[in-house]
Parts: C-alpha cells; sequence; structure tokens
RNA sequence: GGGGGCGUAGCUCAGUUUGGUUAGAGCACUCGACUGUCACUCGAGAGGUCGCGGGUUCGAGCCCCGUCGCUCCCGCCA
C-alpha cells in the first residue's frame, strides 16, 4: 500500500492506490497527495518522465477521489525529504494515472491542517463516510481493532473461550429500559435486545464452558451521553471454580496488555479500596486518586457549635463533613457561591464555609464555633473549608462533586497520570430511605458475602456483596462479582429484592434457576466497558469517535436515518399499531 | 422530563451588545497564470431560505414567542 512505502521500497514499480488527499499544480509539473489507511504518500507528475496526457488527467481529478497511479519509487533529494510524513524520504514518480472513483466535491473536509477545527457533530454525522476518511478517525478505529485482538490474544492464552449469545432474547430486570422486538409468528410477543449477556455467560458456566469471553454489543433503552451510546461492547468474561482474587489477577493482566496496546505501561497489582472507605474519604465508589482533597470527618468539632443547621443535622444522626482546600481561601465569595450552587444541585442543603484568616477563622458560621475550634480544626492561613452537615447519603455526593470541581479549578487533575483502583465489598443492597424497599446495588446474581449473611441474616442490608469495580482517575472501567451458584440462595435474593412469588421467579428467571439447578460450579466474572477504554486510549472525548456509526444525543443515526417509520402493512405482519396523537 | 451552549456561503467563523444603504473574511469550489511543491503561490469569479414558523416595527441576521437540529450536564443508565 502506498501509505506504507520506505526508503527501503526505493527502486520498485508500483501501482498504488488510494484517495486523492490534496493536490499542487505548479503549471507544467504537479503533485499528489495519495492517502490510504497507512497514511500520505506524494506522487510527482513531471514531463520528464510523464506523458503529457497523464500529467493532464492527474491535473483534472478532485479531491477525494479514487485513482490508481503507476510508477516508481524514487528516494526524495535530501533538502526536499517532509520530516512530518512516514513516507517522506520517498515519491512516487508517476507514469499513469487512473480514476476508478471519481467523487464529488466534498461536504465537509477530510484533508484538514493541524489547527483547523473539525465540522460541526451534526456534519461529521451526516457525512460519515468521509469524516471516517479523516486520520484521527482511521487511527482510532485501527486502534480499537488491536485492542479487540489484544483482548482475544491474551484471554485465548488464558485458555478463555469466545462464545456468542442471543442478541434476540428475553427482557430481564436489569435496570435500564429494554430495547424490544416483536415476534411476527406470536401476535403480541416481544423480544428482547441483551442488556448484557449476564445470564447466558452464567449458564455457559453451567454447561461446564469453564473459561468464556465475548466482545459482546450491549443495548440500553436510556438517554445518551458523551460516554454512553445506545449500543455499546463490552468485554464480558466469566469463569469457574475461581474466587475474587483469581478474576482481579486475570483483569489486571487484560488492562496491561490493552494499556500495552496503545504504548503505555501499567503496574500491577493496582491498590485497592473498600466501598466504605473510598464513600467515607472520597464520597464516591469511584474516587479519583490522582489528587487528595479528602473528605474529613469533623462532627466532633462542630458539635459545640450553637448553629441551628449544625445542631438539628447532628440530631437526625447526621455528621459534619468536610474538605479542605489549599488556596481557597483567596477564592472570590462568588467562586464560592458556585460550589455552592453545585452542592445543592447534588442534594445538599448548603455548603458550611471557613477560612483562617490571621489565624482566626472567618466566615459566616465562625461566631457559633467554640473558642478551640481553631486549634481543634487546624486551619492553615489561606486554606478554605468547605463541609456538609447532613446524612452520609447526602453529604458524600455532595462532597464529592465539590471535590471534583475544586480539583479542577486548582489544575490538580493531570491527565498524565493514571491511578488505577480496585473497589471492593460493595454493599449487596440498596435501600430506599423512605419505602425500605430493597434493590440489587451490582445485579441480582450476585453472591451476597456469606460471613456478613450468617452473622445477621435478618439483615440484608447490612451485608457485603462479593462485587468489585476496576477504576481509572475516577472512570469505572469494568466491574464483575462472584455468582450465586446456589438456586436455593438465588431464590432467596430475588425474593428480598421483592419478587418473592415462586411462579414469578420462574416465568422471568426459570432459565437461570433451571441451569443453577442442574449443577452449577462456583463462578464469576467481570465485564468492561470496551467503547470507553478505546476512548481513553485513543485520548478522545466522546465515545462517538471511537464508533464508526453511532447516534446523536437523541439516539438518532443521521448517516442512515434510523430510527425511521415502516409501512403500515410491515406493522400489520407484526401485529402492532401505532398509537393515535 | 429539566437546565446550559451553539445554529450566518460547501466548511470554519465575524457581524447580534445599540434594529437602518447592496451581510463580510479565511479555506474549499470555477476560470486563468506558474517546472520541486508539501496547508504551493498569484490573479479573477461564482457562491446566502442568516435553522424553521409566527410576531413587534416604517424597517429584523439582530428584539419577542414558538419550534427543529447538534452538543454538554442533571434526572435516568443494576
Amino acid at each position: 500500500m502506498g501509505g506504507a512505502l520506505r526508503r527501503a521500497d526505493v527502486g520498485a514499480t508500483v501501482t498504488v492506490g488510494g484517495w486523492v488527499h490534496r493536490s499542487r499544480d505548479l503549471g507544467g509539473q504537479l503533485f499528489l497527495a495519495l492517502r490510504d489507511r497507512e497514511g500520505l504518500l506524494q506522487c510527482s507528475f513531471n514531463p520528464d518522465w510523464t506523458a503529457p496526457a497523464v500529467i493532464a488527467a492527474a491535473a483534472a481529478v478532485g479531491v477525494e477521489s479514487v485513482v490508481l497511479i503507476e510508477g516508481t519509487v524514487h528516494a526524495r533529494p535530501a533538502d526536499q525529504v517532509n520530516p512530518e510524513m512516514a513516507t517522506g524520504e520517498v515519491e512516487v514518480r508517476a507514469t499513469g494515472i487512473r480514476v476508478v472513483g471519481p467523487a464529488l466535491t466534498p461536504a465537509i473536509p477530510v484533508a484538514t491542517s493541524k489547527d483547523t477545527k473539525p465540522p460541526a457533530e451534526e456534519l461529521r454525522l451526516r457525512h460519515r463516510v468521509l469524516d471516517l476518511r479523516r486520520p484521527e478517525l482511521q487511527h482510532a478505529l485501527m486502534l480499537r481493532h488491536r485492542l479487540a485482538k489484544a483482548t482475544r490474544d491474551y484471554l485465548s492464552g488464558l485458555g478463555y473461550l469466545e462464545l456468542e449469545t442471543p442478541i434476540l432474547t428475553k427482557p430481564t430486570p436489569e435496570g435500564a429500559r429494554d430495547f424490544l422486538v416483536p415476534s411476527r409468528v406470536h401476535a403480541g410477543e416481544f423480544y428482547a435486545l441483551p442488556q448484557s449477556p449476564q445470564i447466558y455467560k452464567q449458564l455457559f458456566m453451567c454447561c461446564g464452558f469453564d473459561r468464556y469471553f465475548q466482545i459482546a454489543r450491549c443495548f440500553r433503552d436510556e438517554d445518551l451521553r458523551a460516554d454512553r451510546q445506545l449500543e455499546f461492547t463490552q468485554i464480558d468474561i466469566e469463569a469457574s471454580f475461581i474466587g475474587r482474587e483469581d478474576i482481579i489477577t486475570m483483569a489486571e493482566g487484560l488492562v496491561r496488555a490493552l494499556w500495552a496496546e496503545a504504548g503505555i505501561a501499567v503496574e500491577t497489582p493496582f491498590p485497592r479500596m473498600s466501598y466504605a472507605e473510598a464513600m467515607e474519604r472520597y464520597g464516591c465508589d469511584r474516587p479519583d486518586l490522582r489528587y487528595g482533597l479528602e473528605i474529613r470527618d469533623l462532627t466532633a468539632v462542630f458539635r459545640g457549635s450553637e448553629s441551628g443547621i449544625i445542631q438539628s443535622a447532628l440530631a437526625a444522626g447526621g455528621r459534619v463533613r468536610a474538605i479542605v482546600v489549599p488556596g481557597g481561601g483567596a477564592w472570590s465569595r462568588k467562586q464560592v457561591d458556585e460550589l455552592e450552587a453545585i452542592a445543592k444541585q447534588a442534594g445538599a442543603g448548603g455548603l458550611l464555609r471557613l477560612k483562617a484568616h490571621q489565624g482566626a477563622l472567618e466566615g459566616p458560621l465562625a461566631k457559633f464555633l467554640p473558642a478551640d475550634a481553631q486549634a481543634a480544626l487546624g486551619l492553615q492561613e489561606g486554606e478554605l473549608l468547605l463541609g456538609v452537615a447532613a446524612a452520609d447519603r447526602i453529604s458524600s455526593p455532595a462532597l464529592d462533586r465539590v471535590r471534583q470541581e475544586c480539583a479542577a479549578r486548582l489544575g490538580l487533575v493531570d491527565p498524565a497520570v493514571r491511578k488505577f483502583l480496585w473497589v471492593l465489598d460493595f454493599p449487596m443492597f440498596d435501600q430506599d430511605p423512605e419505602t425500605g424497599a430493597l434493590a440489587a446495588v451490582h445485579h441480582p446474581f450476585t453472591s451476597p458475602n456469606a460471613e456478613d449473611m450468617a452473622a445477621r441474616p435478618d439483615a440484608p442490608a447490612t451485608w457485603r456483596a462479593l462485587a468489585y469495580d476496576c477504576v481509572l482517575n475516577g472512570t469505572e472501567l469494568g466491574g464483575g462479582s462472584i455468582r450465586t451458584s446456589d438456586p436455593a440462595v438465588q431464590s432467596r435474593m430475588f425474593q428480598l429484592l421483592g419478587i418473592g412469588d415462586v411462579r414469578e421467579q420462574e416465568r422471568r428467571f426459570g432459565f437461570l434457576l433451571e441451569g443453577l439447578r442442574a449443577g452449577a460450579p462456583p463462578h464469576g466474572g467481570i465485564a468492561f466497558g470496551f467503547d470507553r477504554i478505546a476512548m481513553l486510549l485513543a485520548n478522545a472525548t466522546s465515545l462517538r469517535d471511537v464508533i464508526a456509526f453511532p447516534k446523536t444525543t437523541a439516539a438518532r443515526a443521521l448517516f442512515e436515518g434510523a430510527p425511521t417509520q415502516v409501512p403500515v402493512a410491515d406493522l400489520d405482519e407484526l401485529h402492532i399499531r401505532p398509537v393515535e396523537g
């Protein structure tokens, strides 16, 4: 291929195919920059070696047309080497050209220089064939391929089998909305697209396939974001006769292999932290460890406060928690108000603020504090204390957001630093504070911690789960768990989650329970967000840059024009009718 | 479902603050000149439903109301 020609190819007679990236017509001679996925190649048309008719034909070709160029590879003179091109030491002296795919004038430019802005997202998606020709996107999708291959190589090397699972499947309760597909054969019945292959991979374990993986497409009908698409890809993994440590070690090896593919060395093992510790110190179950600003419990100091806000929060069983921001004392009233707005948006009633100035505390609360408060807080000159007095359920998310914003303002978020982390010991259930209803934090098939279950059988809200998340710089890369392999325990879990009726359990999950009853090995697994990893390693900021044909945030495919209306006859055949209005 | 940003030539944008003659620039495109360029250069030209609809006004790219599209965030996404 033309973009791969190097000095060693000098002398070769070649026919190179590609797209006309740019042309420079100097009058008597001209140069075409020919592009393929490997890069750019200069083709030189000159009367000394090119027939006049060929020069005329080359001069008439429009950019983005597909051409075949015949010629000989020549070394460029030293003063004409282009160090910015991989092929910069050579050029093809053309003797012939054939336009095999003439192109209309492109609606959006493909050949851009470093400092030009890409076209609007809408145009990029509408003219995706042109957009995907751009070298950045070519590189991103080629990286994506290498990551998929590295995944297959690594897991195959460990004896994992790549097995496929159905796309037309049964609706299962995985939290998100399902995409439904009407059945033509069975009036009024629907398939669902899988939100993940979760149950199938557990069934593979019951089948005895031991170690499974799949680069699996998943579908969730929820609103989109820069890092969320309707359909996305995960690296789905499951294994039998293993425990948490086996999965973690295997997963660390996978991360190492993937990052190595992008030329980045990753050190393992990753540090670990319990969910409880992450929530206490960072207010978040996927903390960004690139910076400090850890949350401190200052309840003891504020207990003596005469402030009504604090007293009522403490009386309700809450705490006073805060972060201390070095240099924050210099922020203006307005800047701190913005932080408070962030805290309020996250659910807090407000933000307590204190700063030390000339040995005394300043802030709306200062006068309500006991005299020894300054000594107890140890606040230094220039530091700003930002706190929330409330239940942890309120203060954790609020302080998490405030902490992230402060770190961004102080420039503490270094994109060159990578802090991997395992978060362990998630709670099994999330309890609704009003109704008391339990919901699975991970999913209903996660195994609870057996010791917790034995110690407090009547308090499931206190049980920990054998679940784990892999986190990088505040982003969840993947997560998994050891599963419940005992059908009786699984049935109990359904019961705790409000599916008490046995017939209901059988109707919805009978196929899983049947697998477990047929003799299930202990098993567990993990799933990584493949697109998100590709995005990180391609230095992209949107999933759309690592997915060839993505949807817009309004869930439309602009290039193909999906979704679309269909003829009424098609609907009739599927036994569905549009709702009037 | 809610909040913010953007929408002017094929593309990227200026013009909107303070309504006023014929809406501009760079790139791309067309034509012409040019024999070593590499974002070639130079000259000329063509190119506009100011997203769409309605309103205010003597007059709207600019003000008001509505609406559509793209985007970022909240909700949502176990």
